[in-house]
DNA sequence: CCTGAAACACCTCAAGT
DNA sequence: ACTTGAGGTGTTTCAGG
């Protein structure tokens, strides 16, 4: 994984922003022609550094206006518990991230729903299917101060 | 704001797994021609559906691999306490995601850096110079279980 | 590692059904 | 609301510096 110079980041810091930017466009903010850019983009992305290409949607529009966090702790922590319940999270559409903590609690869920009446049932009927939940916490977002996908790089 | 339809929809599915879908490839699985796909995404453009196109990075590969989480509580709640911790939590650019919440802690905080060494630094120069903060609580991601900016539509 | 040019594919839109 | 078709534009490749 050798460096990338500044040129490179630049490119990524214009393309995590808008991936619609042509390489022209790009090619001419850096006072290039099209092809090193060209190179450069694909290079990117088979090194990994670029993971892949997406539409990022507008969830109001879409009824999923309810962001809620769900903080889980887990009642025994073998392994096999552990990729258990992993692999039932993971079947839930509805979960949109996961992550395994240090800290309080286990898990974090972040899960997207068009209501709380939605969540309500998310809960009664999927999350509480789930074997080995100790603890569940639930937080609900009432307004994105600053959300982003990029990098400060 | 009107109705989709199921092309919408699938127009959608696709796009937010992968925007580098052409109109043609689009079009072929939705059994039409590149014309009323091209047209379709520009309305869901225009309506707002689509947000943005952006390439996701990857964290590792660029000195990110540190994920924290961190729930703050303000000491006081007055509108314009709330504002300027607002604005000064926008300003930080290492914090990608911040939500006011609803539970027991005020504020999300979702922040990427290179190391725990990075994340106290963090915590010790900027976070804390923040007026206002009351509790501060950290979580560190162990392992990414499921994360996608995908909705479930 | 870059430039410039040529070939190719896709985007974009007008006209017709 | 979709199809066809054609012109414009961006992508991709490559010889040469």
């Amino acid at each position: 994984m050798e460096k990338l110079d500044d040129v490179d980041l630049h490119i990524l810091r214009i393309l995590q922003k808008d991936s619609k930017k042509t390489t022209k466009e790009i090619a001419k903010i850096l006072n290039l022609t099209a092809s090193p850019v060209y190179e450069r983009i694909r290079r990117l992305e088979n090194k990994g550094y670029i993971k892949k290409y997406v539409a990022l949607l507008n969830k109001t529009h879409l009824n999923k206006a309810v962001t809620a966090v769900c903080m889980v702790s887990l009642r025994y922590h073998n392994e096999g518990f552990i990729e258990k319940f992993e692999s039932q999270i993971k079947a839930l559409k509805e979960v949109q991230e996961c992550y395994h903590m240090a800290g309080k609690v286990d898990f974090f869920l972040k899960i997207n729903l068009e209501s709380l009446t939605d969540y309500h049932e998310f809960v009664r009927l999927k999350l509480s299917k789930i074997e080995n939940i100790g603890v569940l916490e639930s937080y609900f977002v009432l307004k994105e101060i600053h959300s982003t996908t990029e990098f400060y790089i």
